[in-house]
DNA sequence: GTCTATAGCTTGATAGAC
DNA sequence: GTCTATCAAGCTATAGAC
């Protein structure tokens, strides 16, 4: 947006950073949840940005900087997906928690479904321990245990904190096999085991 | 080696091939697994395996070629310790699954331990997915899972095919928390599943 | 804040000698 | 089968104009 002053060396020097910066991330979701983290390039992520290499740098220091802002955006949105998953299911928490298992295997079925973005960063990175990508999706995947913690208390089970790592454990599993065997008997499989791990034991 | 024939001229063409293949094999190894497939580049398994990159790419056409032989070397081995560490614990299947992971959990806390070869490459592959290393990693843990089948058979128990399939996604699951947090409660939380879904059903 | 242009290096892969 | 030498392309990141 230029800003006509009477001169030609006033040009406005905001033309909406903040959604500059939303298009480079938006660009980085979809390359590096699409091809990976390394195997995308900063040139490729400023062409599908449509900024130059220069305006990426400017918002963010580095391609690891990049990355970690990648992984922060897409916390929320991953939780709250999850949560409508949940909700969408009334009944018992145990039915409610295949709901979403279900819902899962519904997605997972599409092409552009890569698996869990978190779950494949921290695997290309596992050769850069002190990576602060590896620090925000770990903490991801606490809040998303922490949820369901909340969850199961609320149901009034015993043994929330177990019962929900060990949910957490299952759909973990269930992602990686579906992402490397593309078959929602996994999923199925994995539901089965979740909705058994919220029942009132005896 | 060389072989003196009165000339310079005549020198041993073949330098034990083989044990050049192993050793670029064994080199990919440590790369790929240690820093994953993307980062490692063929110049540093090539000078890791003392070789040039010529050697390199005379036995293998490419780096796809080498990420999938890498991953067809790891196949049997990779069977081979986990039976291993089932075979450790004597008494009942359950019992002896519960050892496997309970051996799982202490190899995956060093630091040198970076998660399944086959998952983190498949992560960094989803990209790709035509890659032939992909396949082969997806018929690994097939075999995997085969392997259990027969084990559960073996137990006398029912709906072998399903347990051993949710056996390996809890596994799977472990691995990936594993690797993410490198907190050894998960790998334990997981143990208990698997233990209790080889429990004979009432 | 965004541009054009490029530095400086690494990458996967190849040529040709022996 | 292994070497030395090298290519063209791609990479992350930066310089300086406006």
């Amino acid at each position: 947006m230029y800003i006509f002053t009477g001169r030609y060396t006033f040009v406005a020097m905001t033309r909406k950073p903040r959604a500059t910066r939303a298009n480079i991330i938006q660009a980085a979701d979809d390359l590096f949840y699409g091809e990976g983290v390394r195997a995308t390039s900063m040139d490729a992520i400023a062409e599908r940005a449509g900024v130059t290499k220069r305006t990426l740098y400017y918002h963010f220091r580095s391609k690891d900087d990049l990355i970690s802002a990648y992984l922060q955006a897409r916390d929320e949105p991953t939780l709250g997906r999850y949560e409508v998953w949940l909700n969408a299911t009334k009944g018992t928490l145990a039915e409610q928690v295949a709901g979403m298992f279900h819902r899962l295997g519904r997605v997972a079925t599409a092409a552009k479904w890569k698996g869990c973005g978190f779950q494949r960063a921290a695997a290309e990175l596992a050769g850069s321990p002190g990576h602060p990508a590896l620090k925000i999706a770990s903490e991801h995947k606490k809040r998303f245990e922490l949820w369901l913690v909340e969850r199961i208390n609320a149901e009034g089970l015993d043994a929330a904190p177990l019962r929900a790592r060990q949910v957490v454990i299952v759909l973990e599993g269930a992602v990686a096999q579906m992402l490397l065997h593309r078959d929602p008997s996994y999923v199925r499989a994995a539901g089965q085991i979740a909705a058994s791990l919220l029942i009132k034991r005896g």
